[in-house]
DNA sequence: TTGACATGAAACCAAATGGTTTTATATAAT
DNA sequence: ATTATATAAAACCATTTGGTTTCATGTCAA
């Protein structure tokens, strides 16, 4: 599963469905892993290295109280999602006829390729 | 790189970078297979393998005209990544207000982007 | 018709991924 | 002090992933 380094973005890390499940939980409040580890079928080794994935892309971080480590969510990478999405949502938003004049009234070739979409059947 | 059935979803459809740039250019333009692969230091053969992933995730859409098979976004899935997303915005938006204004600003930028399409090509 | 072009398909490969088991160590509870 | 708990670390493994090379096929152009 690896470990070293930078190697896990945020893009990887929310990849795998065990992994955006740990977030999910986290989300409703902060866990030690064997806690985290009850909800899932397979050993708590396995969750711990989904946590460290996680950990490298700084969407959760986790600190040691007496012997347990307990994890807690780190939202802020999620951002850079948000930022990369908002670029492709004119693509679909533009189906809700909001943009539809503009587009139908555009010479530009990717627009075109939209509007296109929007009538084609083909 | 397997292909077969709905293996993939668009979770990790997006993890790969080389798959994110393939979005971006498919979303200036419909093309065909080898023009995509001019932008990558990588063989014809991968590149088609990348779009096949693309494509079991419904995220682009390949035709056949003539000799050449060309692709075009198909950006309807990415509405899943938008409602996953959501629900963690609440997590980030009232926690630190100067990334909310960068997620803002770009969001204006979004806005700016279309407008200038319509004279950009002209 | 003969190439050149664009893709498809298959076999192959190294590295990464997602899991396991085993062993060790620190802390808590009795 | 002893034992149970919580985690860490390492070795191991099968499958998937991301790439390659090679060969076959369909289509366009001269």
């Amino acid at each position: 599963m690896s470990s070293s380094a930078q190697k896990h973005d945020v893009f990887q890390a929310i990849a795998d469905p065990t992994r955006r499940e740990v977030l999910r939980l986290l989300a409703e409040k902060e866990r030690p892993i064997s806690e985290i580890t009850a909800h899932f079928p397979m050993s708590r080794t396995a969750i711990a290295k989904h946590l460290q994935v996680l950990s490298e892309a700084e969407l959760v971080h986790g600190i040691k109280v007496g012997r347990e480590k307990i994890y807690r969510l780190q939202p802020e990478p999620l951002t850079e999602l948000k930022q990369w999405l908002s670029f492709y949502e004119k693509f679909w938003e533009n189906k809700l006829s909001i943009l539809k004049h503009i587009v139908e009234s555009s010479e530009d070739q990717r627009l075109q390729v939209i509007k296109s979409e929007q009538t084609d059947k083909n």
